[in-house]
RNA sequence: GGUCCCGUAGCUCAGCUGGAUAGAGCAACUGACUUCUAAUCAGUAGGUCACAGGUUCGAAUCCUGUCGGGAUCACCA
């Protein structure tokens, strides 16, 4: 059985980064009620719903399901419009005639309606400043910038899941910062969440590496070598694979033929041999295993730490591999499953769509799949939980259609609420990273990276003149780290992506510095005001202003359609519009230095609620907002 | 070959249940720091939204097909 193990076998995350897909048939099932999709602050929506719809009835006699509201483009006078098209059949009347109509009844019977203005078929709603002045002041006093959920449910996201023969790579931290913003935006709407990895921490991989050591390392260990103990360990994962080559290299010029080669190489029958002893239990070989892994999972550790992220609880392949064998029982009783001459058991999903699929080999052991179904079921059992969300590359689409799919059979009815949080590969210019041709992207190296950049630009700037070392360093952490995570959860899971290792992260336009430049200068602002921000009713606000107070009123369901959907992307798109906007006023308008004390302090309000969401939502990103830069 | 994902400015990306003249950043060019942090702001230039049909008052968005890129279809994980 051990020849079956031609290459390293995969994991949940492999040596290749990875695009993923939305093709999940839960994906739309499960969110019928999407009338938040629209980033439209509910209240003056419904307040203004129920006006239009009276006055449509009215006018025209029919009363419509639901109105298409949006925020009025940036060109037209106008804040909100009405999109009325749908109701010229019931008019009988001009596009223009339409609006004009349902637009003069609105401004009468609405308060918060000033004006209107129609064009084409859009009718622009001009609300009164009024009401902008109301929204900032509720939302200084409110303690909550997101609105929770009505009815909470448990959720639990996998992410990471590494194998532990070598140190994590960009593809691992784009699967970690995912998986991460994913948990924060779950609870931010109110959901209890649990953060879970599973290590595929046995295998031939790790059997090659333990060879490679024992053979080549003379007792080199992380204490006397200084070196982390997931890179010693990816370092003796290296000498096997050159050594291995070396051996192939010499049984071909021998005369073997090159697939017998491949078998019979001394290094690679230790290997194997290493497997058999440590599935026996061999003392010996445990004992090497237990101590390589825990290197490797210190080594881990200290990457997580640097990268921000954490587990509430990690799964351990050698715990679970033989998980699921008593549930395909059931599962051949139930005749969901059925069972090969060869003893083999299959499952048939021809009927959805998909194909064969094996859960035991003729031998009895179990396979991937098994254990995917025994650690769901686990995990069910585990914590109380109604989903449970998977971030693994979408080369795995296949794999997770198959195992939600023989769950549903197997009958359990949470296999609804599973879902395959399926993100794109990392690319690099020359195409996908290697790990045989060394073009992997190490997680270490870029951090580290990432701090060093934001150092050489922070000391260019002479912005942290006079701060302590330790708090300089502070900075340039935050920042550089902040740079890379907003690269990379900008763009959309889905999507597949390039980084570009020769070009730095840029900490200029659209990054993560620039939200967090914006968020620490309205820090300054607030520690060198003389007044304290608040609210007076006899404003009224500039037209940056307002476009302020509009972008922050999107917030709670920019969130609330970012954790549907399952991307941080929709967020980060969001604060960057949002600071966006506020430079646009800050630069526009002075803020100090104003006569009117009234003014100043509306301003500062503007100023600290806009700081507020930036902290909050790049929060949500796992990225910490400065207090100065 | 079957199935799935992707294709928007030179580059990196937005564009939400179909809505107005498809938007940002980078790179290029022009302007703004004795004034709250210029890691900023204002502006110029840059597009047959891969292509072809279809549905619709309206399509980058939905449907079909074609082309291009990628993934997957193991008694591997």
């Amino acid at each position: 059985m051990f020849g079956v193990y031609r290459n390293q076998p995969r994991s949940r995350h492999q040596g290749k980064c990875y695009g993923g897909n939305r093709f999940s048939h839960f994906r739309k099932g499960r969110c019928p009620n999407r009338k938040n999709a629209k980033f439209i602050m509910e209240y003056l929506k419904s307040e203004l719903t129920n006006t239009a719809v009276h006055a449509i009835e009215n006018l025209f006699g029919f009363r419509p399901e639901k109105l298409d509201w949006q925020l009025t483009r940036k060109e037209f006078s106008g804040d909100l419009t009405l999109v009325v098209f749908p109701f010229t059949r019931y008019s009988k009347l001009s596009p223009e005639e339409t609006g004009q109509a349902i637009g003069e009844v609105m401004e009468q019977n609405n308060a918060w309606v000033d004006g209107y203005n129609v064009v084409k078929g859009f009718l622009n709603l001009e609300i009164s400043p009024k009401f902008w002045v109301k929204s900032l002041a509720d939302m200084a006093k409110s303690n909550q910038l997101v609105r929770p959920v009505s009815n909470p449910t448990g959720v639990m996201v996998e992410y990471s899941s590494p194998n532990t023969n070598k140190p994590l790579h960009l593809g691992h931290i784009r699967n970690c910062l995912l998986g991460w913003s994913v948990g924060n935006l779950q609870k931010a709407i109110g959901n209890n969440v649990y953060r879970v990895q599973i290590i595929n921490d046995r295998g031939i991989h790790i059997c090659k590496s333990m060879v490679a050591w024992k053979l080549f390392a003379g007792g080199e260990t992380p204490e006397n070598t200084g070196l982390k103990g997931d890179h010693l360990v990816g370092k003796y994962y290296v000498v096997f694979d050159q050594k291995y080559r070396e051996e192939i290299r010499e049984l071909i010029d021998k005369g073997v033929d090159e697939t017998e080669a491949k078998d019979t190489a001394p290094i690679m029958v230790a290997a194997r041999e290493m497997l058999r002893k440590w599935e026996e239990g061999d003392a010996e070989v445990m004992k090497l295993w237990e101590t390589m892994n825990g290197w490797v999972y210190q080594g881990f550790d200290a990457t997580y730490d640097a990268m921000g992220v954490s587990f509430d609880k990690n799964y351990y392949e050698s715990n679970t591999y033989k998980l699921g064998k008593s549930l395909v029982e059931k599962g051949l009783q139930k005749g969901v499953f059925y069972r090969e001459a060869d003893s083999s058991v299959w499952i048939d999903l021809s009927d959805v769509g998909l194909d064969k699929k094996i859960l035991l080999r003729s031998d009895g052991t179990s396979v991937y799949m098994t254990q995917d179904v025994g650690t769901a079921v686990q995990r069910f059992e585990d914590f109380d939980i109604q989903r449970l969300i998977y971030t693994v590359g979408n080369e795995q689409d296949y794999h997770f259609q198959v195992l939600f799919e023989i769950l549903k059979k197997l009958g359990y009815s949470w296999a609804e609420g599973l879902y395959h949080l399926s993100y794109g590969m990392v690319d690099l210019p020359t195409g996908k990273m290697k790990s045989r041709e060394g073009t992997v992207v190490d997680a270490d190296d870029l951090i580290r990276e990432m701090k060093e950049t934001a150092a050489a630009v922070s000391a260019e700037l002479g912005k942290t003149e006079g701060l302590a070392t330790a708090e300089k360093e502070d900075i340039n952490r935050i920042i550089g780290l902040g740079a890379l995570k907003y690269f990379i959860l900008k763009v959309d899971p889905r999507k597949r992506m390039t980084f570009n290792p020769e070009d730095s992260i840029d900490m200029q336009g659209n990054t993560g510095p620039f939200l967090q430049y914006t968020h620490a200068r309205i820090k300054s602002l607030l520690r060198k005001a003389e007044t304290s921000p608040g609210i007076s009713e006899n404003i009224s606000p500039e037209k940056e202003e307002i476009e302020v107070v509009k972008t922050l009123l999107r917030f709670s369901d920019v969130v609330h359609q970012a954790a549907e959907d399952n991307s941080p992307a929709l967020v980060a798109n969001f604060i960057y519009d949002l600071v966006k906007t506020y430079n646009g006023f800050y630069q526009n308008h002075s803020i100090l230095r104003n006569e009117n004390p009234e003014i100043t302090a509306w301003r500062l309000s503007l100023s600290e609620q806009t700081a507020r969401v930036i902290n909050f939502g790049l929060d949500l990103l796992g990225i910490e907002s400065p207090e100065r830069m």
